[in-house]
DNA sequence: ACCCAGGCCTGGA
DNA sequence: TCCAGGCATGGG
């Protein structure tokens, strides 16, 4: 009744090294050529890029449907907003969504999500990735598996956990003073005062009204959280990149309401564009 | 050693 | 409303 767990993905809007590279989840790595691992909803998926268009998925039908379609947001038609702004009269723009027209807009846990942006304040992505790693490895549980390379893997603690977390332990864990914003978040979780689910269901502007009313997530975190944990695509997160690409090619002010509905969409382009304009020393 | 990182909070103009 | 400084720590 299972079939046989691969599934293959035609698409010639999704890319694996641009989606794993675009900042928003910090638990998908390569893993070997065209190869990918990504650990999500407490399992591990292994990803191959087989040509062009075509993605395979280390899973069975069933738990794509369930998960990775809706993970990667495959259904939707990311095609024609890459038309509309290749064809539009916004330079940096067209350029930014021809380079990174792979990239989709994750579906990720929205608690995982939360804590992951909560930690990614001041941080490069290296670091945050380290902090993360790190937290599962305390907090979350171990699952035995064989797909991976190397083996075993920890699941992204659950709010409960966290909730019952010393300050002193998340600071063991190299978290800084993030420690008692984690804590305060993951509280909030777990007591029901905060309804991540709930919150993916209402209007953007609620949602990120409600985020911020949590310590620790300011304008910028509650809008990663809202586009890549609750999938409100029209929250705009801007960040020191964002800014650089603002300051360099639109003297200092961006109209993001141009792009209604899907600004995060154009958002995501924008923030992967103008980083590998800045990238040194790596090529690609 | 130095500077910056997908920022946020507080306090003072 | 806007700005400066502090924050805990790792990566480059």
């Amino acid at each position: 009744m299972k079939g046989i767990f691969i599934m293959d993905i035609k698409n010639t809007n999704f890319d694996l090294k641009q989606t794993a590279d675009s900042g928003q989840c910090f638990r998908m790595n390569q893993t070997g050529d065209n190869q990918y691992g990504l650990i999500a909803y407490g399992k591990y998926l292994n990803l191959i890029r087989m040509d062009e268009d075509t993605v395979r998925l280390g899973c069975g039908e069933e738990e794509y449907h369930q998960i990775w379609e809706g993970y990667f947001d495959l259904v939707y038609d990311y095609g024609s907003i890459i038309q509309s702004l290749l064809s539009g009269e916004d330079r940096f723009l067209s350029q930014a969504a021809a380079y990174g027209q792979g990239i989709r807009i994750l579906r990720q846990e929205p608690f995982e999500t939360m804590i992951s942006f909560i930690i990614s304040q001041n941080k490069n992505i290296p670091s945050i990735k380290n902090c993360i790693e790190r937290l599962c490895e305390r907090f979350g549980d171990y699952i035995d598996c064989k797909e991976r390379p190397g083996g075993g893997y920890y699941t992204f603690p659950k709010a409960e956990i966290l909730a019952g977390a010393e300050a002193g332990e998340l600071r063991k864990l190299k978290l800084g003073y993030r420690d008692e914003y984690i804590i305060k978040a993951s509280q909030a979780v777990a007591d029901g005062s905060i309804d991540l689910d709930e919150l993916s269901r209402c209007s953007y502007e609620k949602a990120f009204m409600k985020l911020k009313g949590i310590r620790g997530i300011g304008d910028k975190v509650a809008n990663c959280i809202a586009l890549y944990g609750l999938h409100h695509i029209e929250a705009f997160p801007v960040d020191v990149w964002i800014n650089k690409a603002i300051k360099e090619f639109y003297n200092g002010s961006f109209d993001s309401g141009k792009y209604q509905g899907y600004a995060g969409i154009v958002q995501q382009y924008m923030f992967y564009y103008i980083r590998h304009l800045y990238a040194k020393g790596k090529g690609d």
